[in-house]
DNA sequence: GTAGGTGCAAATCGTTTGCAGTACA
DNA sequence: TGTACTGCAAACGATTTGCACCTAC
């Protein structure tokens, strides 16, 4: 379930952080974005309904959200991080690398590999990345 | 298996690349490191035995080493990228956050996974990222 | 009223590019 | 010999920082 503009804003609070006009603008944005956004996708688009927010602004909410876990960073890919809204739940993600659309994936399980690794290695494994790419249907129509 | 600073040159001339003293010691430290390096950290191992070689040589060595699958990115944990030896064959990565150590791991197929998530979500998925991070074992020993 | 948040400008960091000189095949 | 490679310096884009002002609580 992804979480909507409301919760997100009640988490803020709880923990004491304030819930700012400029805040609200970022996380409607990442809330109503289809994809991945990057920062300064995110900026772009705030600006329309608030042209003087600043690109700061927008990396300090950033950096809030992502440490409350609200939102979530992806990594494949190209350099530049991007972010997309939080979910409840540990999930991972299968991106669209031609229209940068995001589906989110639940129910598989992890553990399993991890404690063989664990065992095989001597780690102690804390966290794992596991991304898919490829095309959506929408693209792969626009492809052929 | 991972690749031999000898299987990489042989790769280059094969493929009609030139084999320069330069491109020589960036493979040579890639292949000698213990982990995952930073192009920056790259340049200063290297720096120590050709101390006029640039940054900017260690930068499109490591392009064309990853453009011929020789050496691979790794994507977790904070923003820069980094680089390791390349391995033969398909396989994942379980990163030491601590002494930044990585051990390959094979035998994991995420092939069912993939067509799994393509018949649900209709994408055609030409790609993966699975990696682990965690504490390797010494790191573990010296943490108590 | 006050601590936390904002916005600007400048600094910083990693990476890329243009170009003249160099060296491998 | 010729083409690919190198190294410098400068450009570039993304992100961070210092600081004065502002505003949600």
């Amino acid at each position: 379930m992804r979480l909507t503009e409301r919760k997100i804003a009640a988490t803020l609070r709880r923990q004491g952080y304030k819930l700012t006009p400029q805040r609200r603008a970022v996380i409607r944005t990442i809330a109503a974005g289809q994809g991945h956004l990057t920062p300064i996708e995110i900026c772009e688009k705030v600006h329309q309904d608030h042209p003087n927010i600043g690109l700061v602004t927008v990396y300090r909410t950033l950096e809030l959200l992502a440490k409350l876990k609200l939102i979530c960073a992806l990594h494949t890919g190209n350099s530049c991080p991007s972010y997309t809204i939080g979910v409840e739940g540990h999930h991972h993600h299968l991106t669209c690398n031609h229209c940068g659309k995001v589906a989110d994936f639940t129910g598989y399980d992890l553990t399993d590999l991890e404690q063989r690794l664990a065992l095989e290695t001597g780690f102690k494994i804390d966290s794992h990345l596991l991304e898919f790419t490829g095309l959506c249907q929408v693209c792969q129509k626009e492809a052929t």
